[in-house]
DNA sequence: CGGGGTCTTGATCTCAATCAACCAATGTGG
DNA sequence: CCACATTGGTTGATTGAGATCAAGACCCCG
């Protein structure tokens, strides 16, 4: 699970393994064939092929199942691309057909998802950014404190919160400084610790 | 399933039978016990209690499923209020497990539907209306015609699509100013006709 | 009749988009 | 190892779409 091109949209031969995903990287393009993933840690974008180009359709976080249409459909739905570095095991890949209420809990928790990934564009600027963070540090729910936050590019943060890119950058270094969010480290090796984004919520 | 108290927001007893709603009456609200519903015609808001207030999560189309968490947990996650006049009918009623295929399908309508919402919170004002009412007339993928669209409230739409009241109702004079969308009526029998709605796509 | 919710319209202001450079890292091939 | 291209991020100046504030009209209901 690396000896793949190093082009991000180089569409290899589907994945069949678990393994690690590097950031940026397309894990899976939508209408490949392929089988179903959960997501042991890191953030996944799914995006659906519009007239132009890719267009954010929805997140998944640690935890999540992604790509479970493909054991309706036989192919993916979306294109999905990892965010943050994360860690995939197949799911149910031998077919055999998940229970009623497993499938009930993911309908339900994909609900909840869409709530909250809709809730990333309304408010300010500001306010857009934190809460994604906090959505992808697992929110108020995790024990661990400190937890640092791989940031993804400002493009990828851009376009699901729907601001500019230049919008996100100016917002983040807003935040760092205003102490609002503790910030560490340049480019590709960019962080901001949960604790931080967490003591926010009053 | 229509003797209940005028007031939208007085929980009355949880409906349990087919009927029809009126626009902006409240289908269920969060916690409350009951049944998961199909959406037989009309448009559904789901909103997300939150600290202030309800935060919109979701919608429904015709022919979705509302509520199905409740298969799961025996009691509704979101609030649900209907934006059109709506006709619902009990879903799975009897409790019987629904088949597993079954519920990937509706996974998979979910995440579509996601998709789809999400999208009405990015572009231009104009944008985000006209792919509203797009949305809530089933797209392009109806055969007929000229289908007449009973307008929700312009709160909703603002709500909906992250607009404010006013921005909306300017955009949507403005749409039919210019002739963009055919607007009848006013007030609570205000319609677009979907025709135009689909003439814009070209 | 009132009165509250809904819609409209106008004037003003603000936040973020846009346009335009520029720099810093990474990657590529000679 | 160095020139070069590419991608990603930053920063500044300007602009514009939509938010906000304010007032009034309309509708529906008791």
């Amino acid at each position: 699970m690396k000896g793949e091109s190093s082009k991000p949209d180089k569409a290899g031969p589907a994945r069949t393994k678990a393994g690690t995903i590097a950031r940026g990287q397309t894990i899976y393009k939508a209408d490949a064939e392929g089988g179903a993933w959960r997501v042991l840690s890191g953030t996944v974008r799914l995006d659906q092929p519009g007239p132009d180009g890719l267009q954010f359709a929805g997140m998944a976080v640690t935890g999540d199942v992604i790509g479970a249409e493909t054991l309706l459909f036989g192919r993916y739905t979306f294109t999905a691309r990892a965010l943050s570095a994360c860690v995939l095991e197949p799911w149910c890949a031998d077919r055999a057909e998940p229970s009623g209420q497993l499938l009930l809990g993911m309908l339900a928790a994909t609900e909840e998802r869409m709530a909250e990934v809709l809730a990333l564009r309304s408010g300010k600027a500001g306010e857009r950014v934190r809460r994604l963070f906090e959505f992808m540090t697992g929110g108020l729910t995790r024990g661990g404190r400190a937890a640092k936050l791989a940031l993804p590019r400002l493009k990828d943060i851009a376009e699901i919160t729907d601001l500019s890119v230049e919008t996100v950058s100016r917002t983040i270094s807003h935040l760092g400084a205003e102490g609002t969010l503790e910030v560490s480290g340049r480019y590709r090796a960019r962080h901001v610790t949960a604790e931080s984004v967490f003591g926010v919520r009053s």
